[in-house]
DNA sequence: GGGGTGGCCACAAGCGGTTACATGAAATAA
DNA sequence: TTATTTCATGTAACCGCTTGTGGCCACCCC
């Protein structure tokens, strides 16, 4: 039923091989003789086969996405960015969830879903000690992570300690002394960003000679709910922070909750300060320090199909850059003058 | 490099023929035939060619997930249900997106990105008359819709009238007579799902002996911002609703909003009422209609797959049930004495 | 014991492209 | 003029799997 490279060549009257590079703008053939095949080839309506072209070149013209989470803001931000980049080099994007997405585990093995399917292979934030994601580099394609640093891959990442940094000086700069901050978990299995923002934290308050009280951090999971479990937690203490860091937007959300839930005003009572830029963060009026996600997503893309066509990849990680949105929920310390 | 089915066969002592069958658990192979064979193939590490195999066999072992938008919670949400089904089923997924995402307009052919690389495709709610997905439907094979109904093509939905009239109903019986409505969009190329609910909507009211004030109707384009908008030019009238149905949690979002904004207390100065079960609705406390929708999506990959095995398409729609789940933005009608 | 009847398996012809190599003509150099 | 490139195109051997056809053998039934 469809339409082959030979019905083509026959209308044209060229031979396939003729067709093949006159329609893959490949040098060696003759201008007109190329106008002409691409005319026969749109009249006839015709569409090259992927899986033969595939199987006779050895490419596959597409890039695997593997990530986490698919339904959260982070990641599906990120997809866009790729997906973008991708569709506009006409690429396929092959997307795969790996870990425990949904709640659910999912530790299967990933390699073989990714095998002699793409050409190359895209990460999104998995934790760098994630067995998958050693299956993932040891396939020896060329793969490129967003949101975490391996040594001798490429990476596309902010700069979380001095992200972490930054929005720890804006509460330092607004009088607080008294810090805590809500991590991702203790410990066990960490993002790339988690342990970088928690130093960007610690190094913040050691410049500004301040102690880092580890009586001040609670984990939030990455989850709203954690969120506000970890501010209910840093409330009940029997001298809570006044400011508060954390590590991404949507625990801040939780945080501001836990706030209202104690009759305490962000920003007045207890400051609040997230990572992300997420975009409910303005429509809560959340202080943030926002990090360009599908921007991420397209420069990790497009440095991808670089390293494609030229075969170097770029080792150094690249650094996006970040910028401190001040909103409602940080404010000068309580009872400081200001008069 | 890689490994083939020929090397495994001459391992095992047997016909490329019998590897195939054995390994795809074919029929008519000898049980302890199959078992070497598989044995051998794991020794080698065999991994088959999923290009050579699509060409011979003519099926791609793939779906397509075609999406209007995808860092958005409803589209992201259903595809994580869909990833979910595909990859327990062995089956890739291609991801694309159609239409004006992120805002860019991007109406390039999306036939040519799916012809002979899928076996099925999954569209969400684009508008049933858009141009791309006719091209879609017409390429005649298995094709199921998401939010969206198109008569002929397999679809599963919420009733989205059903819904409306649920979130109206609770309205009317809170007390309110003076009801608003946040729709998409003034007419122009509406989703199935944003007829359906103002449909719904104006069944509620007439069935209650209510009129319909078209004055009473602003329109949020499904975002935060439109929300806000929306209602506040609501809250502009001369005689302002009492309550607001919005199509979609997003926008009732940006309606909690501006009631803040206006000083006004949602549930008990103007009640709000959603549609989606959005995550962040919990969050803000605003009362809406749940609609399963990581459930969607995996049903309509589920159905999907069926039809491909079987061949026959569902053709009558499916339909998800959805929930009202009362929170703090609705509240009785002001003024209403409940003594 | 001859003619089914199945079960298991090998043979080999594709599937629809890509690409190394060959060819021949025109252009250039000697 | 002849030898040498250069360029446009054709030839044909793959790429690695699937599957229709047919062979062989064991077993069964009259």
């Amino acid at each position: 039923m469809g339409i082959t490279i030979r019905d083509v060549a026959e209308a044209a009257g060229v031979s396939t091989a003729t067709v093949s590079r006159a329609l893959r703008g490949l040098p060696n053939v003759d201008e007109r003789t190329r106008r002409r095949v691409q005319q026969v080839a749109s009249d006839l309506d015709y569409v090259i086969s992927p899986s033969a072209s595939r199987l006779a070149s050895g490419r596959t013209g597409s890039v695997a996405v593997v990530t986490p989470y698919i339904a959260r803001w982070f990641f599906c931000t990120v997809l866009s960015g790729v997906e973008d980049v991708l569709q506009e080099a006409d690429m396929d994007l092959l997307l795969t969830c790996i870990g425990d997405h949904n709640n659910q585990l999912n530790r299967s093995p990933v390699a073989p879903r990714l095998r002699r399917r793409v050409d190359a292979i895209l990460v999104i934030a998995v934790p760098p000690s994630d067995p998958q994601l050693r299956e993932i580099i040891d396939l020896g394609m060329p793969t490129s992570t967003i949101g975490l640093t391996v040594p001798g891959v490429p990476s596309v990442t902010i700069d979380d300690v001095a992200a972490a940094r930054l929005a720890t000086q804006h509460l330092i700069n607004l009088g607080h002394r008294r810090m805590g901050i809500i991590g991702g978990s203790p410990s066990e299995a960490p993002f790339t960003a988690e342990s970088d923002r928690e130093k960007g934290f610690s190094q913040a308050l050691t410049a500004a000679g301040l102690d880092v009280d580890p009586i001040l951090e609670a984990f939030g999971y990455f989850t709203i709910e954690g969120g506000e479990a970890a501010m209910t937690a840093l409330l009940s203490q029997p001298t809570p922070p006044t400011a508060v860091f954390a590590l991404s937007d949507e625990m801040a959300f939780g945080a501001l909750r836990a706030l209202r839930a104690h009759g305490l005003r962000p920003g007045v009572d207890v400051s609040i300060v997230g990572v992300d830029g997420h975009d409910m963060s303005e429509h809560l009026d959340l202080t943030t320090v926002v990090q360009p996600v599908t921007e991420l997503g397209r420069i990790a893309a497009e440095s991808l199909l670089v390293q494609l066509r030229e075969g170097t990849p770029t080792l150094e990680p690249i650094r996006v850059p970040t910028q401190l949105v001040v909103r409602g929920s940080t404010g000068p310390l309580p009872g400081l003058s200001r008069d």
